[in-house]
RNA sequence: GGACCCGUGGCUCAGCCAGGACAGAGCGAAGGCCUGCGGAGCCUUAGGUCCCGGGUUCAAAUCCCGGCGGGUCCGCCA
C-alpha cells in the first residue's frame, strides 16, 4: 500500500505547530500552502489564517531542514533526504493512486446521443469527460457503473422511422458504418418535412414574415441539394413520398403513438434500426476505449410501467396543476430556500412547471427521466448518479431534481449531479443533426491518426491508435468542462508540448532510461545530488498522491492534466542537462534513476486513470 | 426581460469553488542548443489595466454588489 509522504509531513507538522500555538492539527493542516517561488521554501503557513503572530516558532521535524518567518508567513524547507528517503523506501507500483476509506456506489450516465446519426465532436467531448470521471472514481475505489440512455421513443427516433418506411425499410449497405447510413436518411427526411411545413406555412402569413420564410426554406432548399449528394436516389425517393403522403405529421405521432404502446410490429422495427445506430456508436468509441456497461432504452421504462407510475405519484401530488391545458407539476411553490440550497437551485430562478403529458396523453421526456433517474439509484444501489450533459440542459436538470423532491425522493434530489460542460463549435460553422451538418467523431478520428501516421512514418512499429485517442482525450480534458471549446483540429494534430503525445514521450524517455539499465535501483544514492530540477522533481512526485485525490475527489480531470504537464516539463528540462546512465558517479547514478523510476511510475498511473496508454516507443 | 456559464499577454488556456508573497503554461514572434539515456525535446528574449467600477479583508485574478461584453436556456422538443 502507497503512502502518501507528504500529507504525513504535513500532519507532523501541523501537529508541531499546533502545539506551540495552541490550535487544532486540522486548522494548520488546512491553510499549508506551497510557496510561489522555490527560494521561499517548499512548504509556507501564513499566520493570519490561524489569527496568530509567533515572535518565533521552532518546527522540530526530521522532515523540515530549515524554516524561517517572512511577513506573515512561515516558510519551511523540507530535508531532501529524508523525503527522498521515505518516498523511495515504500514506492510500489500503484504509488499515489490513494483509495478512498469509504468507497461508494457511483452511476456515471454520459453520451446519451439520440440513437439517430452518428456521434459528432459535441458528443465526443461529453464522451471523454464522463469516461475521465469513471475512471478516476474507480481508481478512486469507488465501483462505478457507466450507463447510455437510449432516448428511443421520441420525435426525432419516429422520423427517422418515417423516412425508412418510405423507403421500404432497407438495410444499411454492408460496406457503410450503420450510424453515419442512418443519419442521412435522417437528416434528409428532416429536412425535407422542415420545407414542406415551410411552404405550407407561406401560405398564410405576409409581408415581413413571408419574406423570412421564403429566405429560411431558400437556406433549407440549400442544404437540401447539399445533402442529396450523399445518396441521390434515397433523396429523390423520400422527397417524392413524402410529398405524396398527405399526413407525415400523423404518421410520425402514429410511430411515437404505437412504439409506446408497444405494439410489436413496430417495436421490432424501431429497435433493429436503433440497434443499428448504436453499433456505429460502439464502434466509435471503441477507438477512444469507451466502453458502457448499461444501454438503458427509454421505451423500456414505457413498456414496464416505470413511467406511468411516476405519472401516477404526479398526478396525486399537491403540486399538480393545470398548465396551459395540461397536467404540469408547480415546481417552484413548494420548495422552501432550504431546500432549493441543498438541490443546487439557484435562488433566483423561476423553476417553470414541469408539464407531465400532451393532450394526446404521450409523456414528456422529463417525466421519462424522473423514472430513469429512479431506476439508476435503485437498481445500481447508488449513492451518487452524475449525469454528463450539456449546459443547455441545466434548467431540465434543475426540473428533474426538484421534480424528485416532491414526489418523495429527497435523498435521489439531492445525489444527483448535474455534470455540465459547454459547447463545442467548429470555426466558422455551427454544427445541427437536424440538418445533418456536423464533424463526427471519426471523422476526427481520421484526421488526428493521418497527423499521428505522418508524424510516425519513419519510426518502425508504432502504437498510432493509442496516440490518437491521447491527443484527442488530451485537448478534451486540459479545458474546464465549463469553458466552450471551438475544436480545431490544426490544434489537436499538434503535438507539441501542451498534448497527449508530449506526455507519453517524456513517459518514453523515462522508460528507456530504466529499461536500459540491468542492475538493481537501491537507495545508495548521493542526497547532495538532489538540487535543481531533481530536487523539484522529488517534490512533484511527493505531491502526486495529493493531486490525484484532488482531481478524483472534484472530479477535475484537468488538475490531474496541468500536474502532469509541469511533471514532464520539469523532467525534460533535466534530462536535457544532465546524463543519467552516463554519470560516473555510482550514487549520483542511483540518486537520478529512483527519480526516474517516479517519474515513470506517476506519469504511468497519472495517464492511466484519464484513459492515456503510457507506451514504451512512439 | 429573467436565470445560468464564461471574460487572464496577439491567439488558446491553467490558477478562482477551499483569498495569501513579484500571475503560470502552450501556440505565434525574435534568437540560440544535436559526436552523449529518443529533438514530439531544451535554453534565452519580447509581450499582461487578470473586462470595468465599487465593497469585504492584514491580504482579492480568486469572495460580495453593480455594470459591460460573449455564450446558453426560458416549448404539449430532447
Amino acid at each position: 500500500m502507497a503512502v502518501d509522504i507528504l500529507a504525513k509531513i504535513k500532519q507532523e507538522i501541523s501537529y508541531q505547530v499546533g502545539q506551540e500555538l495552541g490550535i487544532g492539527q486540522d486548522l494548520v493542516y488546512k491553510v499549508i500552502e506551497y510557496p510561489p517561488r522555490e527560494e521561499m521554501g517548499d512548504l509556507a503557513i501564513p499566520f493570519p489564517a490561524l489569527g496568530k503572530k509567533p515572535q518565533n516558532l521552532e518546527v522540530k521535524s526530521r522532515f523540515v531542514k530549515s524554516h524561517s518567518l517572512s511577513g506573515p508567513f512561515l516558510n519551511l524547507k523540507l530535508d531532501e533526504a529524508q523525503l527522498f528517503k521515505e518516498l523511495f523506501s515504500s514506492l510500489d507500483q500503484d504509488y499515489g493512486i490513494e483509495r478512498v476509506e469509504k468507497p461508494r456506489r457511483i452511476v456515471v450516465e454520459h453520451t446519451s446521443a439520440n440513437p439517430i446519426h452518428p456521434l459528432h465532436i459535441g458528443h465526443l467531448r461529453n464522451s471523454v469527460i464522463g469516461d475521465a470521471l469513471v475512471r478516476l472514481s474507480k481508481a478512486r475505489g469507488h465501483e462505478v457503473i457507466t450507463r447510455f440512455y437510449v432516448n428511443d421513443s421520441g420525435r426525432q427516433v419516429a422520423i427517422l422511422i418515417y423516412g425508412l418506411s418510405k423507403l421500404g425499410y432497407p438495410e444499411p449497405p454492408k460496406e457503410a458504418k450503420k450510424d453515419l447510413w442512418a443519419g442521412t436518411v435522417y437528416a434528409m427526411t428532416n429536412i425535407i418535412l422542415e420545407i414542406r411545413a415551410l411552404t405550407d406555412e407561406l401560405k398564410t402569413v405576409q409581408d415581413a414574415e413571408y419574406r423570412e420564410k421564403v429566405t429560411k426554406r431558400d437556406e433549407l432548399v440549400g442544404l437540401a441539394s447539399e445533402i442529396r449528394s450523399r445518396n441521390q436516389e434515397y433523396f429523390d425517393r423520400l422527397a417524392e413520398a413524402i410529398r405524396d403522403d398527405p399526413d407525415p405529421e400523423g404518421k410520425i405521432a402514429d410511430i411515437i403513438r404505437k412504439y409506446e404502446a408497444g405494439d410489436p410490429q413496430i417495436k421490432e422495427i424501431v429497435r433493429k434500426y436503433v440497434n443499428y445506430v448504436l453499433d456505429g456508436f460502439r464502434e466509435s468509441l471503441s477507438k477512444l476505449n469507451i466502453t458502457f456497461d448499461e444501454f438503458d432504452y427509454e421505451s423500456d421504462l414505457l413498456w414496464s410501467g416505470e413511467v406511468k407510475s411516476v405519472l401516477r405519484s404526479a398526478l396525486s401530488s399537491r403540486a399538480r396543476i393545470e398548465h396551459k391545458g395540461t397536467e404540469a407539476l408547480d415546481l417552484d411553490k413548494y420548495l422552501d430556500d432550504e431546500v432549493r440550497k441543498e438541490l443546487r437551485i439557484p435562488a433566483g430562478l423561476e423553476i417553470p412547471p414541469l408539464v407531465l403529458t400532451r393532450s394526446d396523453g404521450t409523456t414528456l421526456y422529463t417525466v421519462r427521466d424522473i423514472a430513469y433517474t429512479i431506476k439508476k439509484f435503485l437498481t445500481s444501489k447508488a449513492d451518487q448518479v452524475i449525469n454528463v450533459i450539456a449546459e443547455q440542459q441545466t434548467v431540465p436538470q434543475i426540473q428533474l431534481r426538484a421534480a424528485l423532491y416532491l414526489l418523495g425522493y429527497p435523498e435521489m434530489a439531492k445525489n444527483l449531479v448535474h455534470y455540465s460542460y459547454s459547447m463545442v463549435t467548429l470555426p466558422g460553422m455551427t454544427m445541427s443533426g437536424r440538418l445533418g451538418r456536423y464533424v463526427s467523431l471519426d471523422e476526427v478520428y481520421e484526421k488526428v491518426k493521418q497527423a499521428v501516421e505522418e508524424k510516425t512514418k519513419d519510426r518502425g512499429q508504432v502504437n498510432i491508435p493509442e496516440i490518437v485517442n491521447s491527443a484527442i482525450r488530451y485537448a478534451l480534458l486540459s479545458v474546464s468542462a465549463d469553458k466552450p471549446i471551438t475544436f480545431n483540429v490544426g490544434k489537436v494534430t499538434n503535438f507539441e508540448q501542451n498534448s497527449g503525445p508530449y506526455l507519453q514521450y517524456t513517459y518514453v524517455r523515462a522508460y528507456n532510461i530504466l529499461s536500459k539499465f540491468t542492475g538493481e535501483i537501491s537507495l545508495d544514492v548521493d542526497y547532495g545530488d538532489l538540487a535543481g530540477e531533481k530536487r523539484r522533481l522529488l517534490l512533484a512526485i511527493a505531491k502526486f498522491p495529493e493531486t490525484f485525490k484532488n482531481s478524483a475527489d472534484s472530479l477535475e480531470p484537468e488538475v490531474l492534466v496541468s500536474y502532469l504537464r509541469y511533471l514532464a516539463d520539469t523532467f525534460n528540462a533535466w534530462y536535457d542537462k544532465e546524463r543519467v546512465l552516463q554519470e560516473q558517479d555510482e550514487k549520483k547514478r542511483m540518486t537520478r534513476l529512483n527519480l526516474v523510476k517516479g517519474v515513470e511510475i506517476v506519469m504511468r498511473n497519472g495517464l492511466r486513470v484519464l484513459g492515456i496508454s503510457s507506451l514504451t516507443k512512439m
